[in-house]
DNA sequence: AAAATACCATACGCTACCGTATGGAAAATA
DNA sequence: TATTTTCCATACGGTAGCGTATGGTATTTT
């Protein structure tokens, strides 16, 4: 959080905080989760606010779609911008996905992967990000000596292994984790 | 369906009807579809149904989550049975949790594994599929020569591909898939 | 300061569910 | 056939959330 003007007295709302706040519940609840006047208490304000900044409930997703999507593609451009060593930096992703710190944008992801089925705004988003995602890791498996085809293979089961991983029971054990992922990296 | 008397005139539900009629609606909408007066509807029936056979909605989540562990636990045990061409197995789980076909259970699957975070009672039901399928596979790779603890990370990351290869991107370039899965069995 | 605009509170109607209560029909049992 | 048990319909009360309408208070603009 930059420490802009923001603890003023009444943080008057913009659209930005109202999106931070149905993250926060997606997260925690799922899309069930994310109701107009719940979010609306946790934010000390009422609808007469949110329906000030969107038309609706559905106007609320497809921002948040949005958002997600721009900041997802951000986020692997910043991460795989110093590919110096593209193997630690592979495991650093893995291990990126992987471990507590991230649990919230985990399920966040985890929320809209599964909406995608329903929603084509969704979907599009989905698309965006698996379509950067595959190629920069792609690119990093090429420096790592594969050919083409093969990089990508590689980077598609090397997503597929991230998110699955995610799926499957808990906190399970590490080492599993660390084996499969030597498997597919070396 | 088995060509078992249903067809008489009205059908007198149990609780299994109502428990398919909800992964109907769990497959199609998620957990939010899965509600007690449209789900009655489908059936030709009144909430005075439901009523009777579930003391609440919740129980019959519960009965939901009871169901398809142990379904998937009998289906994983079938599908392991032969084991006499291990890799070719192998294969053909991955295309079973691929295609098309399977795609109904697949939702389902992913809509258990979204709400093991916050219920216990999902949670306990995919622990139980994960422990059972981990082992079966691991015994897999095992036959094809590998070591105790590498066939145990040689499974995870298999079932970690099959969830994770599920969560990407659509009907994606199939090519990508098999290439992927060659990389694990080979 | 006055006027315009941005932001929000309050109050309301509406719908979709959940769960209960009760009576009645159909099926099994006696 | 009489009686019990199984299964369901109908009707009701209650709640939570969506969206609207309208007026009020801050904040900016003139």
């Amino acid at each position: 959080m930059p420490p802009s003007a923001r603890v003023k007295k009444l943080p008057r709302l913009d659209r930005r905080a109202w999106i931070a706040a149905a993250f926060a519940e997606l997260a925690a609840h799922g899309w069930g989760g994310v109701r107009v006047e719940p979010i609306a208490a946790t934010l000390g304000v009422t609808k007469g606010s949110f329906y000030w900044h969107f038309t609706d409930r559905d106007a609320l997703l497809a921002a948040m779609f949005l958002r997600w999507a721009e900041g997802r593609v951000r986020a692997i451009r910043n991460e795989t911008q110093d590919d110096s060593d593209p193997r630690a930096l592979l495991y650093r992703l893995i291990d990126l996905y992987a471990r507590g710190p991230h649990a919230q944008g985990l399920a966040i992801e985890l929320s809209i992967r599964g909406l995608a089925r329903a929603d084509s705004r969704a979907a599009d988003a989905v698309a965006m990000v698996d379509s950067e995602r595959l190629v920069r890791v792609s690119a990093l498996f090429a420096k790592l000596g594969s050919k083409n085809t093969e990089s990508e293979a590689k980077a598609f089961l090397f997503y597929a292994f991230v998110f699955g991983q995610s799926l499957i029971a808990g906190r399970r054990d590490a080492g599993l984790r660390a084996a499969a992922s030597s498997l597919i990296v070396e």
